[in-house]
This record gives structure tokens, C-alpha cells and sequence, in this order.
DNA sequence: GAAACTCGGACTGATTTGGTCGCATATTCA
DNA sequence: TGAATATGCGACCAAATCAGTCCGAGTTTC
């Protein structure tokens, strides 16, 4: 129903929490679970995702935690997404091994396709460090305008 | 992991076929169903759906099936698939009935609600009648900058 | 060497998805 | 009239996915 993961949403709460806090030391998982509510074993397998993406730097021991890889402006929301969900595909059809069994019949596939370069764009538009809280009933409404338009 | 879900997809692939068949009589589920491999048990329900949600016309006996209730021009995506799936949140806290245990502390929800409704306009600019041409790349592209910056 | 971390797989229960069945109703036509 | 062929709709089931837990490692600090 083209919804994002829970692990998807922890995993951008947590790299934005990090990216508020690129000054300080290493945060660990519990304290960045801790301050959200979280599950913290559920973060701490996400951390290690991103680790292993190549997101975040950790540092084990005792003093130990996960800082930012990179500039918070230079990480985007599709990298996060990608990094804890996989490849995302908005055709139904392209999940492992092979194709659906209409895959040659399809109609709707390539214009699919598009669609997801679309969400992909906005989504790596999107970075880390200037997601922010302000609805801004005025912005989508010019957005709905220009859309009318074009 | 933002993929439609395969109801989805026959929904899109009939309604498209219904647009490109406007001119001859009712075509039945079996009919629509036999033409791309699809379960026609599964389209059959499907197509009720889209019925129910008034974008189509249905008539029952022999010589029934079903036919566009509204001009293929004026028909979205993003129409077809809010039928099938339901309202579409790429938040994952909006399953009903309250609020997921975060809601209150979660920093990525208004932010994800702007790309969420990036991608509602991505849907309700591509048409039924469209879907074989381009979705204009640089509009979207237009688009996604736009929503970065607010 | 203990404490506080990360690392990573295995595991379980809940939810969603994809699909089927069965029965009721409506329409055509012989 | 009544058989044939449609839709209409809910219940049902199996498979996949999701969310979260658990546990047994390794690492660093003190
Ligand atoms: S995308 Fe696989 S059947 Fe349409
Ligand atoms: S959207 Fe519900 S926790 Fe972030």
C-alpha cells in the first residue's frame, strides 16, 4: 500500500537525531532509542544497517555509539531507505527470482516504472539535514497549483 | 518497502484495458482476466472495488460485464489505486486506530507527509488514458526540488 | 577483568497479501 | 420458465512480510 517500513521511519528519526548532534561524541543506540521510545534492539539492528551501508561510523567499547559517515546536508532520505529496506520497486512484480507471472503481459509496468524514478527523485532530494517540522499548508498548495498547470 | 501491491497493479493493467475498449460492449471479468493471465476470481473482486468507487459501470447477466463510468482522460492513477489499497500514508504510523507509540516524539513525520504528497500528485497526474506515454521527467524533476526546498 | 558498547544471525508472533470458495442476485435467451 | 452466464459480497486460507526479541559473539574503556 506504498508505505514506508517502521524500520524505515526509526532509521530516519535516528540519522536526523545524529545530525543534530554531529558535534558531540558517538551516540549509542540505546540513548538514541531511549529519547524516541524506540525498541532498542530493533534500532540497533538498524544502526548496524546503516553502518554497513556506509551511513554511519561506529565505534564499539564503552564509550562507543554511531556518529554520521558524511556532511547531513550529502545524505538523502532514499540512501536511509534504501540502506534498511532494500531496493525499492513500486511494480509489484520485480521481488526476487524471476517475474511475476505477468510480467510479459503487463501493460502498466513501464509507465510504473516511471512513477518509481518519480518517488525516487523526490526521496533523494530529501536529505537528512534540512527535513524539518513546518506543515506549510501555503507551499503545497502552490505545489497542487503548479501541478494543475503543467 | 513503497511498493504497490499487486491488486493494485490488475487494477491498473484493467482499468487500462477498459480505457482502450471504450467503444465496444461491457467486458466481463473472465474476459479481462483470460487477457493477461490474471486469477479472474481475483480481478473480479478487484473490479468490484473500482465499481463501488464509481469509476466503473457494472451490469449483471449474460451479456454483462463491466465498462468506464468517466471519460479515460479524467481517470488517475493515484484514483484506481486509493480504490483498490485504500487512502495510501507512506508514514507507517497512520494504521488506524490511533497513533503508533512514537507519534508524539516523531521527527520524520510532517517531512514524510510532504513526500507523501509529492507522490499523491506523481499519481493523480498520470492518466489511464496516459499511461503508454511519458510522465515528463523534467516536471517531476521540477517537483521533487521544489519540495526539498520548503 | 568487569562494564558498556557494537555485531549479527536466528527466532517468534502479528499483520498484510494474494488468492480461492461458496452462495446470492441479476440478466439474457432458448 | 428455466438454464446459462454474469456480477456482488463475505468468509476463508496460505504465504510472505513486518516488527520485535533473544542470545552469543567481539571491542573498547576503565
Ligand atoms: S508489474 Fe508485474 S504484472 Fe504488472
Ligand atoms: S511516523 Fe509514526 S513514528 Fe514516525
Amino acid at each position: 500500500m506504498l508505505k514506508l517500513t517502521k524500520k524505515a521511519d526509526y532509521g530516519l528519526m535516528a540519522m536526523k537525531h545524529l545530525a543534530e548532534h554531529v558535534d558531540r561524541e558517538a551516540l549509542s543506540a540505546k540513548d538514541i532509542a531511549d529519547a524516541y521510545g524506540i525498541p532498542p534492539q530493533a534500532l540497533a539492528k538498524i544502526l548496524q544497517r546503516l553502518m554497513r551501508a556506509g551511513l554511519l561510523e561506529s565505534q564499539c567499547g564503552i564509550k562507543g555509539g554511531y556518529r554520521l559517515a558524511r556532511d547531513p546536508h550529502s545524505i538523502s532520505a532514499y540512501e536511509v531507505i534504501q540502506a534498511i529496506d532494500g531496493p525499492l520497486f513500486i511494480t509489484s512484480c520485480t521481488t526476487l527470482r524471476g517475474e511475476c507471472g505477468q510480467s510479459l503481459r503487463c501493460t502498466v509496468r513501464e509507465p510504473l516504472r516511471k512513477v518509481n524514478q518519480s518517488i525516487e527523485e523526490v526521496l533523494k532530494r530529501i536529505r537528512i539535514a534540512h527535513m524539518r517540522e513546518e506543515p506549510e499548508m501555503v507551499e503545497t498548495k502552490q505545489l497542487a497549483d503548479y501541478v494543475m498547470i503543467s
